[in-house]
DNA sequence: AACAGCGTTCCGTCTGACGGAACGCGCGTG
DNA sequence: CACGCGCGTTCCGTCAGACGGAACGCTGTT
C-alpha cells in the first residue's frame, strides 16, 4: 500500500473517489467539502458529479449538498440479492481441495442451522455424512460458528440468537451449548479470524472454517475443511487454516472489507 | 424517456453503464457479453474495467468473467447504514406542511410498531397526541400500513408478520385487525401507491401516507399527513395524496426505483 | 497443425476532459 | 442599501489522455 500507480482511466478513478467520499456522508457533502477532501478544483468536481447524477449515482439536495444516489444502492442491493456464492466460490473450493485433499464445505446460516450449499470430497474416500442441502445446528460446527461470530458480532446479539433457539443441541460431549461459553468462543473466533470444531458435532471429526463477505457487513457464507482428527493434529490445523485464509484473501471480493 | 443528451463525462457514464450490466449478472459477465450489451469495443471496456478494478468496483474471476466489486457493495451498505432520513426529508416535510398546513409525520417500522422520527405541526393548533420517538401499532396507522405493504410485499410474508405479532390491537371500531383483511388491504395499498387510515387508530382522525425508498428494496421510512376527518373529505384526500406523491417524487432519491 | 474464442496489449489519432477565471445568487454586515 | 462573502455553477482555450482498430498470446478444439 504505498504510492498508487496512474489509474487506467483518470476520470473514472476520480468519480469513484467521489462516491467513496459521498458514502461517508449520510446527510450529504457540500461541493467544497468534496473539493478539499479530494484536492480537486470545483469545476472538475461539478462536471463529474453531473455525470454521476445523470445515472442516479449521485443526487443533490435542494440546498446544494450532494448525496450518494439511489441507483448505486439499487444496483448494489440487487447484485447482492442475486449473488451466486456457489458459482463464485467453486474455484476457491477446488483449489483448497487440491491443495489439502480434504472435505470442503460451503455453508450459509438459516435460523438455528447451517445449510450446506456446496461440498467437495477428497480423493481418499472418507465417511462424512453431510450432503449439499443438509443441515446441522450452527453452534456446534465450524462453518456455523464462523457465520454466527460475524452475523451476531456482539455477545449481546449472540445471546439473543441463542435464547431464540434454545435449547441448543449437544450432539457430542465437547459441544459448546452454554450460551455464555458460546459467546466467549465467538469473541475468540472474531479475534482469530477463523473458527474450529474440535469434535463438537461429530465425534472423531475436526474442522476449521472462515467466513466470506463479498462487501457486505455480515458474512454471505463460510468455507470449512473437515477431516478425521488423526489427520488434523494441531500443527496441520495451523497449516490448513493458513491455506484457507490465504485462498479466501486471493478470491476476488470474498475477504472482509477493510472498513 | 427518449434520446439521452450527451453525458457530462463520457468515460464516467460508460463506467456506470458497465456497473449496471455487471449488477445484473450474479455470477459474472464475460468481456464480450459486456461488449455486445453496451456496444463498445473490447479495448475500451477493458481499459475502463481496469479502472473499476483498481478501486474494487469490479473484480475478475480466474476464468476472466467480471463481477461487481466488493467496494461498491461496501460503500452502498455503509451509506445506507448511516443514511439520515430525518435530515434528508426535512425539506420535503416542510414543503408539505406549507402546502397543506396539516400535521406531517415521518415514521419507521420497528417490529409490530411504527416509531415516529420526525413531526411537523400545522399553524392551526390541533390535538394530535403523537410525539417524535412515540409508537403506534403499525397495522392501524397510515405510516405503518405504507411501511408494511412494501416491507412484506406478499400476502404470505405479511401473514407471517401478523402471526408473529398477534393478537393485533384494535383501538377503534374501524381498525383492520383480521390478518386476511389486512393482507387484502396491503395489496390495495401496493397497487395504489399510498395508504389511508380512516379512523383506524384514533376516532375522528384520518391520514394518508406513502413510503420512501432511497434505492433499497424495502422502504426506509414513510411520510404521513393527518387531520381531523372534517378537514379530509374524499375530495381533499385525493388532493393531499397527490401533493404527497408529487413531493416524494421530487425528492432526490426518495421514490421507488424503477428497475 | 490449424483454428476458434477468449482476454489482453499496443499505439497513433483527435476528442473531450481539464481547470482557471468569471458569473449569479442568497445572505449577513457595516 | 451597497458591499462582500461563500456558495454552486458556467465558460472556454489548451492539450492530456481516452479512444478503438488491429495485432497478440493463451487455451482448448477439431
Amino acid at each position: 500500500m504505498g504510492e498508487r500507480t496512474a489509474p487506467a482511466v483518470e476520470s473514472v478513478d476520480r468519480a469513484i473517489r467521489m462516491l467513496e467520499v459521498l458514502g461517508r456522508h449520510g446527510s450529504g457533502a457540500s461541493l467544497d467539502e468534496l473539493a478539499t477532501s479530494l484536492s480537486l478544483p470545483k469545476s472538475s468536481l461539478h462536471r463529474t458529479l453531473a455525470a454521476l447524477r445523470e445515472r442516479g449515482f449521485a443526487t443533490q439536495r435542494e440546498d446544494g449538498r450532494y448525496l450518494l444516489g439511489p441507483e448505486l444502492l439499487r444496483i448494489a442491493f440487487d447484485f447482492y440479492g442475486r449473488l451466486d456464492v456457489r458459482v463464485l466460490l467453486r474455484p476457491t473450493l477446488e483449489r483448497l481441495r487440491s491443495a489439502l485433499n480434504e472435505t470442503i464445505h460451503l455453508g450459509v446460516l438459516d435460523g438455528p442451522d447451517v445449510v450446506y450449499v456446496d461440498k467437495l470430497e477428497p480423493t481418499q474416500p472418507i465417511a462424512l455424512s453431510s450432503k449439499v442441502g443438509g443441515r446441522n445446528p450452527a453452534h456446534c460446527t465450524a462453518v456455523g460458528k464462523a457465520l454466527l461470530a460475524w452475523t451476531y458480532p456482539t455477545s449481546e446479539r449472540l445471546l439473543t440468537w441463542a435464547a431464540e433457539h434454545a435449547p441448543l443441541a449437544h450432539p457430542t460431549a465437547r459441544t459448546i451449548d452454554r450460551p455464555d461459553a458460546l459467546a466467549r468462543e465467538m469473541a475468540r473466533i472474531r479475534t482469530d479470524g477463523f473458527a474450529k470444531d474440535m469434535e463438537e458435532s461429530e465425534s472423531g471429526v475436526r474442522c476449521v472454517a472462515a467466513p466470506v463477505f463479498f462487501g457486505a457487513d455480515g458474512p454471505v457464507a463460510a468455507i470449512s475443511i473437515s477431516a478425521p482428527k488423526e489427520r488434523l493434529p494441531a500443527a496441520r490445523m495451523r497449516e490448513v487454516v493458513g491455506s484457507l485464509l490465504r485462498e479466501i484473501a486471493a478470491t476476488p471480493g470474498a475477504a472482509r472489507a477493510v472498513g
